[in-house]
RNA sequence: GCACCCGUAGCUCAACUGGAUAGAGCAUCUGACUACGGAUCAGAAGGUUUGGGGUUCGAAUCCCUACGGGUGCGCCA
């Protein structure tokens, strides 16, 4: 952003001489400057409109601008038409004593979202088995988006879509029941495609527990015994795992609760009283292709009469669009990037507000150790699990590494870089910045350190705090962006900088020795009360606990 | 075969959505503690952005193409 200090300036000058739809694109994506301190590259943009050279219009906006000198230490023209714009001493005492002002409220925080319903699915993982390493990046985004939603405004629902019909239970009942059969009979047969873990097992043992040898008969209530049984073991599994992450949904939809309210027979009347469907082969198809010409016709309820997914996550959606949110955040794994969208047509073709929907698709993980894959598979069962990775690495290491790269980017995981608790890792790094400042504060209070932060005092200006000061005041704006490209990444690259930014003052700034005067000692405390904050607020959008002490 | 994601330093990743000399971390090399936490800092080196065309003032970014990798393409979810 082209700061507020000269951004009038700027505009004014745009408007007079008429341009202010071209004014309006450039003011939207202003340029962090390599030379000088922020710079803009609108000349170039306005050269091709106005048939004129990028030089020439540079050169009529500098003229026309009026900007003090105190604000704009010097404004160049460089290139072939940059306006390159170093700030001066007024704009940091300005920068400085708008962060304070702004650190009760919560330093970072913006209204974008004021007024705004967002409603965040995340994790949603079928109860038919532990977490794994997956699911952990799902888990990790879903949260921090939902925070970063938070942090911009918006109300936020966060939901799990708790999937406990179809297939995938009856293949566990089957799986939990050949193991129950195997605790007397070793030979018994698993069936194909079951659930291999030992979980499984374990399952199979609190049943037997539970019923003793009574279920051997193969019924339609031993099976929903298992079936049963196994959820609640399996659901009970996930929801701890979560716990220890932190997390925690505001709404499990069940759904279940898609039939018993007759949601999904209501959409298939729906479908068919609007001509969007037709049956075939004893199946009852959506003319996917009709709506959008890139689809095909897909199955929505089997000849057996069951429906398939498509039909009960059409309901669902729509479920989520009628109550009322502005926008319905979906987190999945690109393996489901087949199914969106063939949900967004048929929402589209309902006539809802299709564009409401927000699917954002996350790359795959990989487990690496020693610069090898480690296989993992819930299947096989022998592999990390989510629950594995946080009891070996913790919490803070675990959310960290699953948001550091962006989403759209196949995620390596590695096990050493995760396991290793020296410089290397990129989390203490962050917290390490974090601790140094809280015992900073420690310190002066042990000193008796008089200086307090008061603004009034802090009129010195120094060249040495300008990286920093620059770095913190960027904060608000980088939780927008975050928040808009819906990247936690954006923060972690963020808090990286600024704890770099921070040491390097730290150690070129000394701030309780005896010999500085207390009017810069004022502006350090100060700056160094705000990077704190701004750890610690970035670290808290991605989770992650910023400790006083390490 | 078709669709989607991707290919950037030795490795893992950025690049403000078309802007200046493509940036970080790790690894490598050189330095800095009788001063607030050395889990730190200062510096060096490392690139034909997979190859080849095209679009324009300007391309890692957009288009075409070749090669390489990942993921989907079911009356499974």
């Amino acid at each position: 952003m082209i700061d507020e200090l000269i951004l009038p300036s700027f505009a004014k000058v745009l408007q007079e001489k008429g341009w202010n739809k071209l004014a309006t694109l450039f003011f939207e994506k202003p340029k962090i400057a390599s030379h000088g301190d922020i710079a803009t590259a609108i000349a170039m943009s306005l050269a091709k409109p106005l048939r004129r050279s990028p030089r020439s219009i540079a050169e009529e906006i500098l003229g026309s601008l009026e900007i003090s000198k105190e604000i704009a230490d010097s404004i160049e023209i460089a290139g072939s038409g940059f306006i390159n714009i170093r700030f001066g001493a007024e704009y940091y005492r300005n920068a400085i004593q708008n962060m304070l002002n702004g650190l009760e409220n919560g330093y970072g925080r913006n209204t974008i979202g004021t007024g705004k319903r967002v409603n965040v699915e995340y994790v949603s993982a079928n109860p038919t088995g532990l977490l794994h390493a997956g699911h952990g990046r799902n888990t990790c985004i879903g949260d921090c988006v939902a925070n970063l939603y938070e942090w911009s405004g918006y109300d936020v629902t966060r939901e799990y879509y708790f999937n406990n019909a179809g297939n995938q239970m009856t293949i566990l009942a089957k799986s939990i029941y050949a193991r129950y059969m195997q605790i007397a009979d070793s030979n018994f047969p698993m069936p194909e495609d079951g659930y291999q873990g030992d979980y499984i097992r374990e399952i199979a043992t609190v049943i037997h527990e539970k019923y003793g040898d009574v279920l051997k008969e193969l019924t339609p209530e031993t099976l929903e015994i298992c079936r049963k049984e196994g959820e609640k073991w399996c659901f009970g599994a996930i929801s701890a795992t979560m716990q220890k992450l932190g997390v925690k949904h505001d709404v499990y939809f069940n759904e279940d609760s898609l039939y018993h309210e007759g949601k999904i027979a209501e959409l298939l009347n729906e479908f068919r009283e609007k001509g969007l469907s037709y049956e075939k082969d004893g199946a009852v198809w959506l003319k996917f292709s009709e709506i959008d010409a890139a689809l095909q016709d897909r199955v929505i309820v089997k000849s057996s009469g069951e429906p398939t997914y498509r039909l009960p996550d059409i309901a669902y959606h729509k479920n989520k669009l009628d109550r009322g949110y502005d926008l319905v955040v979906d987190i999945f794994g690109a393996d489901h990037i087949a199914a969106i969208p063939d949900v967004i047509a048929a929402i589209k073709a309902l006539g809802l507000q299709h564009e409401r929907i927000k699917p954002l698709i996350y790359q795959f993980v990989t487990l690496t150790q020693g610069g090898e894959q480690v296989k993992m598979s819930k299947r096989t069962g022998k592999s990390y699990t989510l629950d594995d990775l946080l009891e070996e690495f913790g919490v803070d290491v675990t959310r960290f590494f699953f948001v550091m790269r962006g989403i759209n980017t196949p995620l390596e995981f590695d096990i050493d870089l995760a396991k290793d608790q020296s410089d290397k890792n990129p989390v203490y790094y962050l917290q390490y910045a974090h601790a140094r400042i809280c015992s900073l504060f420690t310190q002066a209070e042990q000193r008796s350190i008089t200086s307090k932060i008061n603004p009034g005092m802090m009129l010195t200006h120094d060249a040495n705090h300008n990286n920093l000061i620059q770095i913190l005041s960027r904060f608000p704006q980088i939780v927008q962006k975050a928040t808009a490209n819906s990247e936690p990444q954006i923060i972690a690259d963020y808090l990286r900088e600024t704890a770099t930014e921070f040491h390097t003052f730290y150690h070129s700034c000394p701030i309780l020795r005896s010999d500085v005067p207390d009017e810069i000692r004022a502006t350090r405390l100060a700056l160094a009360r705000i990077a704190q904050l701004t750890l610690k607020n970035g670290l808290a959008i991605l989770g992650i606990t910023a400790p006083e002490r390490m």
